[in-house]
Parts: C-alpha cells; structure tokens; sequence
RNA sequence: GGGCGCUUAGCUCAGUUGGCUAGAGCAUCUCGUUUACACCGAGAGGGUCGGGGGUUCGAGUCCCUCAGCGCCCACCA
C-alpha cells in the first residue's frame, strides 16, 4: 500500500508543492481562451493574515478551475512595497536604534528599506505557496520593479503634458506624527466628545464685540477674517467692517458668506485659510491672507508669536488661559464632531497649506464612469457597481505627493531660481540636473503608493507593451477585499480606461472581512487574531482552504468558523480513505482502463459524478463559491463514499473504481489541492509522471439513466428499512420478503448489505411490516413486540401524509392556480397527490396488518 | 446627516431569476465496533425564516412599515 492509514497534511504539501514548482506547472500553456487572475501584492515585508487566506483561496480555485477546463490560465503574483506602511514599520525600527529619518540621506534610507524588505519577502512568499497557492513565480512582479517604475514615469508624464497633473499649495491631510501628507481616503474620521468655546472679539469701528465658537481656539492665531450668513440680521450691518484679533492684535475684515450657517453656535465663525478646508475655500472666495501657525511638526509657528513652539495641545491650553485673562472667553460646551485621524497611528490629522503634486480626477473619474455605466464590467455583488460609481462621482483631486523616502520617487525637478518652474525628468538618482544651462533641483517626495498600484492590471501583463502575458488584458477577474472598492478597484479603473482605452477587468468580486468566530473583528488588541498558517499546519492547508470558504458570501463581513475548517479536514480523510480502499481492491498492477457500468449503482454515481462536475462549473463561473464546494463535499461523502463505494463491496468493478476515484480527485482539486494530488501520485495507474493540476476536467462518459433511476428506487427501499431498524437496540437482524419484483430478486445482496439484513427471500404470503415507501410489495420480517412501537410511527406517518394530501387538493381546486401557475408545476402538484394517496392506502394496509 | 447591508435550527451561516415538506457544518440524542475511514457508519430531535401589513395562484425570496444589529461615506465651525 502507498497510502498511510490516516493523511497527515504537514507530511506531504511541501513536497506536493514542490513537485508542481519544479514543473512550472502553473505557467500559462498559450493553449486555450486565456484566462489571467492578477494576484493584490501582499506587503512584502508582512505575514498572510486570515483575509489573505480567503482571498488566495478563492482565487487559486477560480485559476485551478479553469486551468482543468482547458484554458490558458495563470495567477500572477506579485509583491507590494507597500510604501508608507512599511515605512512606519522602519521607522519604528529606526527608533529603536536611536536614529530618525533625518539622519540619513533619502538614497540611504531607501537602500536600507529595500535590504529590510528583501530579507522579509521570502517569507510572505512561502506562506502563499504553504495555502497552495499556484501562482506563476517565475512572471512575478514586485512594485518597485523597474518596468513598474517605467510605466509609473510613463503615466506621470502623459498625465502631466495632458494637464491633468498640477503642483499647488493646497491644504492636505498632513500626520504630525508621521510627517506625511494623505489621500482623503486614506484618513479616518471619528466621532469624538470636544468642546466648543465661545470667544468674543471687540470690534473696530463699532461699539461691542462679535462672538464665535470653535472647537480649536488654537487656530485663532491663524484667522484672517470673521465670517456671517449674508442674511444674517443680526450681522448685516458690521459686514466689512473690522474687529481685532485677540491676543496677536492684528486687524480682520468681517465678510459674507453663504458657508456659514446662521443657527449654529453664534452664527459667526471664525475663518483660518491655512488649518481649515471650508475656511480655505472662503480665503480664495474673499481673497484673504493665509497665515500658518501650526507646522509640519505639530508645533506653533512663529506666527503664533507668544505661543511660538508649543506643541498643539499646549497652545491651545495656553490660548485659552490668556482669553480668559483677558475675559474674552465667553464659556464653553460640550460636543460631539467628526475629527480626521491618522489611519495608522490615530494622530489628528491637521489639515495643512503645502505644495503638492495633484492629479485632476475629474476627467478621469467621468471616463471610468461611462465604461461602468456601458456594464463593460460585471460586479459581485451587483450592488458594489453604484458603490464606485457614487464614489467616483464625488471624487476630488488625488494628491500623490508623499513625504516618506520609500516609494516611487517623482520624476520632477524645479529651477534652483523659480520655484513655480518644474519640469519632467526621470533622472532622480540626481539631487540637480542642468537643462539648457539652467540648473534644477529634484523634488523629494515620492508617489502615494496606490499611483502605481492603481496600475498593476496592465503593468503585471506588460499590456502597453504587447508583452508574453499581454493577451491576459484585461483580466477575466478581480477578486478583492470589499474594503479596497475605492481606494484600488476606483483607481485601477480610472487608470487603466486613460492609458489603454480598456477597462482592465472583465468581473469584480468583493470579498468581506474575516471575523473571529463570534463575528467580532479581529484586532491585536482584542487578542482575537486568528493566524491562518497555525490553523493550516494544524489542520492542513486543504482543509483551511475548504473551511475558510465554506458558509461565505460576497462581501458580507462574516464569522470565521473553525468548525467549518474541522470539517473540511474530516473530508480530507475520507477522501484519502476512499482512495486507500480503492488502492487495496486494484492493487498496483492495475492498469487504467476505460468503465464499463454493470450495476445500477455503477450507472447512478456516474450520474451523479457527472452533473457534480458540471454543478461546480456552473457556481464557480458564477462566483458562488460555497456552494460549488458543498457540490464537492455532498457528491464525495454521501454519493461516491456511502454508497457507491458500500454498493461496490458487493459487486466490485475495478475500472469503475478507478474511475470514481480519478472524476472525484479531479472535481476536488481546486478546492484541496494538496491531497488530492498527493493521492494521485502515490497511486501508479494515474500519475505515470503526469500532474493531477495538469489534467482535464471530467468529460461524460455514456452510461443509463434507467439503471441510475433503478438505483434511486433500490435508495428508498434502503431508506426504509433504515428507517424500520435503525434505532432499535441490539443486533437483531431481519429477513426482506417481497412479492414477484426483478429489481430485489437481482439485488438481494446489496439490499441486505446496504439494509444491514439477514437476508432477502421472495415469499407468497408474506408477513410482518409492510414497506410502504417502496411502490410494491417488500416486507421486513419483524416479530410482535417490536412492532407495537412501529405501529405509532406508522400512525405518525398517516397523519402528516393526510395533511399533506388536504394540501395539494387544496391547491388543485383553487381554479386561479389551475389557470395561472405553470403547466409542469400542475401537472407535479397532481402526480404528488397521486404517490401520497397510494401511500396511504399502503400505510393502511400496514397498520391493519399489525393491529390483527 | 447620507448610503448600503443584516436579522433563517443551540452556534456559524447557505438558500441563484418567488414554485410548493427551508438546507449544510459543528453541537445534541439513539443504535452500531460490517476488514477504507471513530477525523467512522445508520437513524433521530431541533426552525410559525425578527414583528406587522401588502402584492401574487403561490413569499425565506418582491413592496411598505416597525424593532434590533452592523458596515461605509461626510469639510457643520
């Protein structure tokens, strides 16, 4: 034997994996309708997680599948250098060191990130290839690759003679902490409890003061105006007139403007172009001053004057103390406002005057927009489509500009003598450049990290430049986390209509989050993380894959269930163990030879193996991932192992076996990779030096749906009798007695094996409980005592089929749904009412029997 | 403030365009060690599909409404 009692996964994926490396079995054939799944890059410097396991599995079965059906298929993966997150993993590093940022040059920190990086990757990788994952390593792409770094430059520069990239000072999104600006999307808003104060500013040329609420008395420093609702009756008449800033002493214009809403807090608001988004739009509506008075740092700028320096919550602390001195405080209360955060380290985000690199979304947004409305791609779950439309329809300028050493950095330079004079150059291993004797200096920021990710569709397929896997553009699917619906899917779409004209996926499926078992997210903080490498060397990859996939819909954020992973490992032994058995009825000189069905169990698990394969084709290509497995799973188990492979211990049909278990590994393969190669390989008359992940998806072959139905009849003889003995103690067994029937007297074997019997005799008169469910006449026979308690069950069973039978004449004399509902659906509805009204006449039978 | 989604067996969830006795895994109970498998086999119990109303011949599925829960978006100082 070939096969161990008992399949121990850690013993055998590596080498499995191995054996599928070293034959570049996953490298696109070019035979076939081409079939490309471009893989999300993992962070090359971070472990899977539990959603990395989903998301993997889910796309190594959807390749798989249709790399059996025949097509040119190939999972292309890649690695992410996952810019600012891993930059902030570095930097903590750094700081454990007792070094910063500052003490290295930009060259020398992105050296030394791109070693820290290289050293980790490998170890992401393993773990793809540990969830067997059947990527094509040898066509995988890390983000900072050159040819990702070239199309990036391409981009940047058709996008800048294109005008739709600009260099403004803008207010951005900046972190304090991490000393980087943000996208919009990127910072996260929170509710949380402030204050609002109130603060009374003397007027000029009018007698009194105004007073104004904010919840940043800090920024006041900053205010270069008052601002009032043009209808406002109680401000009317001191619009254009002046009041003076508190505690700096500076003159300020009170204006009008529509912004302002007259029944919140004082209907005066305070207005600081360079700390506040609506108050920058104002500044550019009334043309005010911007002054800063907080800085890159977090602390007070010189403009703070006295409070120059402080940190944030210190000023705002002393600038309070001084109104109040000064009794220009006019109270304080509480409330609850949205504040912008630091996605990673929770820091508030302090809105920001900086120069920046901009791209114009606009013109984009509406491109992508048309091809989403034309339904040029398919969303799973439909509803995420109005999703990314709502979002692009919204979308405001992208700012790309990113002040961390670890990216792509911006091909730009600026005139040493005009800082508004910029030009394109991808020479940045420069500082300066000389162009027609001018000399200019390199900017030092790099691109947002989802600028060239936004690209990776047509990067990874090297589709602009007619490349080896060019013909997988645009790719048949993107499956991705819900949760990245804008900030990629938005981007890639955006991106790729602008540069290739195409859409750069045909499908999108959205996958949701991975909670812990009692559906809380996990966090570290909760101590709920599951690692998906220790449930895989527990349980095995396999059955990780089919239990992390099993009960699961697209983009719901659901439950992890580790008892669905249990399952999944229990199938992995039984599948292993239908081989064993079939292993020891071949032997190994056992030549593959085509089935010839005898049985009518032979006829029906064709059947049923046959239209499994096609019921798991049918889901897949539907994204219906659950139930393709429990296909899998149910035709496995129930069909092939508990019957077919039962029926067979009677009449054994070694090329049928065979067969079975070659149609069973095939349609499990996707799924459970690893064991069911490993399965092939240890068994000669199927490997033969072949691959199982190389093979052809089940094909039909001939076989008798009459034997099969014949087969479905003997089941519900079977049934019955399981029925009649299943539950009664002890080991008795009885004796089958029918009346003139060819299908029992030609399978009185299987039946008594199947039904556990003494035996099966044909008998004239015979006695005992009648079989009802069976059409004709079978009898077990069972002595007086035990039939008493049958007798109740048969009662039971009377009932309900009488319930049953009032409610289907219900429905056939109701004449609207004789008139309205389908034809074949009458005509079932009336064939039931026959079975049940034959069944009742033999129940009756039955229970007139045992009560004499 | 806006948008989306969820509520089905003790637990976690399926249920494809409305079709008739609502399914799975795990858990529970009974019986069973038949030489592939106790990570097993056979059988059983358990749901008025969140409440209410409507459309329809027919509703877990479509519509309205109420209740509870969750997620996402958003520049009210």
């Amino acid at each position: 034997m070939n096969l161990a009692k008992t399949y121990t996964p850690n013993q055998y994926e590596p080498m499995t994996y191995a054996l599928w490396e070293t034959a570049e079995a996953f490298a696109p054939t070019g035979e076939g309708r081409p079939y490309g799944v471009v893989m999300p890059p993992p962070n090359a410097n971070g472990d899977l997680h539990i959603g990395h396991g989903l998301d993997m599995t889910l796309k190594d079965i959807l390749v798989r599948h249709r790399r059996m059906k025949g097509d040119d298929a190939i999972f292309i993966p890649g690695a992410d250098h996952a810019g600012f997150e891993t930059w902030v993993v570095y930097e903590k590093k750094l700081t454990k060191e007792g070094k910063n940022r500052f003490d290295f040059s930009r060259e020398q920190l992105y050296a030394q990130v791109w070693d820290f990086v290289a050293a980790r990757r490998g170890d992401m990788e393993l773990q793809l290839r540990a969830l067997g994952v059947g990527a094509s390593w040898q066509h995988s792409v890390f983000t900072l690759d050159k040819k990702v770094i070239d199309i990036t430059y391409q981009t940047f520069e058709k996008m800048w003679n294109d005008d739709l990239i600009y260099r403004g000072e803008r207010l951005v999104n900046y972190c304090t902490e991490h000393q980087t600006s943000f996208a919009d999307i990127e910072v996260e808003h929170e509710t949380v409890k402030g204050k609002l104060y109130k603060i009374a500013y003397p007027l000029l040329e009018n007698v009194g003061e105004i007073i104004v609420a904010t919840t940043r008395p800090e920024t006041m420093l900053g205010d270069t105006a008052i601002a009032v609702h043009p209808d406002d009756k109680r401000y009317k008449h001191l619009v254009g007139s002046h009041v003076q800033l508190p505690l700096i002493g500076r003159e300020i214009k009170i204006i009008a403007d529509s912004y302002v809403d007259k029944d919140f807090g004082t209907g005066a608001v305070k207005v600081t172009p360079a700390h506040d988004p609506n108050d920058y739009d104002m500044g550019q509506r009334h043309d005010l001053d911007t002054i800063q008075v907080i800085g890159t740092d977090g602390h007070m700028t010189n403009e703070a004057s006295q409070f120059a320096g402080l940190d944030i919550a210190t000023a705002r602390k002393r600038v309070l103390a001084a109104l109040e001195a000064s009794e220009l405080l006019r109270g304080e209360e509480p409330i609850e406002h949205s504040v912008a955060h630091c996605y990673k380290c929770k820091t508030v985000i302090q809105p920001l005057l900086m120069d920046q690199w901009f791209i114009r979304t606009r013109p984009l947004a509406d491109k992508a927009i048309e091809r989403l409305e034309a339904g040029e791609i398919k969303f799973y779950p439909a509803s995420k489509k109005k999703e990314v439309v709502n979002y692009l329809k919204q979308l405001r300028d992208w700012n790309i500009s990113r002040q961390i050493a670890w990216g792509i950095p911006i091909p730009a330079f600026v005139n040493i003598n005009d800082s508004n004079d910029w030009i394109f150059d991808t020479r940045v291993e420069e500082n300066t450049i000389i162009v027609n004797g001018t000399t200019f200096k390199r900017e030092e920021d790099t691109f947002d990290t989802w600028f060239s990710s936004g690209q990776w569709p047509y990067v990874v397929t090297d589709a602009l430049n007619e490349g080896e896997l060019s013909r997988f553009f645009p790719t048949a699917v993107m499956e991705t986390g819900s949760d990245l619906l804008r900030q990629w899917v938005s981007r890639m779409i955006m991106l790729s209509v602008y540069r290739t004209n195409q859409v750069p996926f045909k499908d999108v499926y959205f996958h949701g989050m991975v909670n812990d078992e009692h559906n809380q997210k996990m966090s570290k903080s909760k101590g709920n993380v599951i690692n998906p490498m220790e449930m895989v060397s527990k349980y095995g990859s396999d059955a990780f894959r089919m239990g992390i996939i099993a009960n699961r819909s697209p983009a719901a954020n659901q439950a992890f269930s580790p008892s669905s992973v249990v399952a999944g490992r229990n199938f992995c032994n039984k599948l292993w163990n239908m081989a064993r058995y079939i292993e020891g009825k071949l032997g190994s000189a056992y030549k593959f030879q085509p089935p010839k069905p005898k049985t009518t169990a032979d006829h029906w698990v064709i059947s049923e193996l046959l239209s499994a394969a096609d019921r798991v084709t049918a889901h897949l290509d539907k994204y219906r991932f659950s139930e393709a497995s429990e296909v899998v799973y149910q035709t496995i188990w129930t069909s092939v192992a508990d019957w077919y492979i039962e029926a067979s211990k009677v009449d054994t049909n070694p090329d049928m076996l065979a067969w079975v278990l070659d149609t069973s590994l095939k349609i499990t393969h996707p799924f459970a990779p690893f064991v069911t190669e490993t399965i092939w390989q240890a068994l000669p008359w199927y490997s033969n030096g072949t691959l199982l992940t190389l093979e052809k998806w089940p094909k039909p072959i001939d076989y008798s749906e009459i034997s099969a139905g014949q087969f479905e009849q003997l089941q519900s003889l079977i049934g019955e009798i399981r029925i009649v003995t299943g539950n009664m103690p002890g080991n008795k067994k009885y004796t089958l007695l029918y009346g003139v029937d060819t299908l029992i007297a030609d399978n009185t074997e299987l039946i008594t094996h199947l039904g556990k019997l003494k035996g099966a005799e044909q008998s004239e008169n015979a006695s005992g409980v009648r079989l009802a469910s069976y059409s004709r006449e079978a009898w077990l026979d069972i002595d007086k005592s035990t039939l008493d308690e049958y007798s109740s069950n048969l009662e039971i069973r009377l009932s309900e089929t009488h319930k049953e039978i009032k409610r289907l004449q219900e429905r056939l004399n109701t004449p609207s749904y004789l008139d309205r509902a389908p034809e074949h659906l009458v005509e079932e509805t009336r064939q039931q009412l026959a079975e049940k009204e034959a069944l009742v006449g033999r129940l009756q039978a039955e229970i007139e029997v045992i009560n004499h």
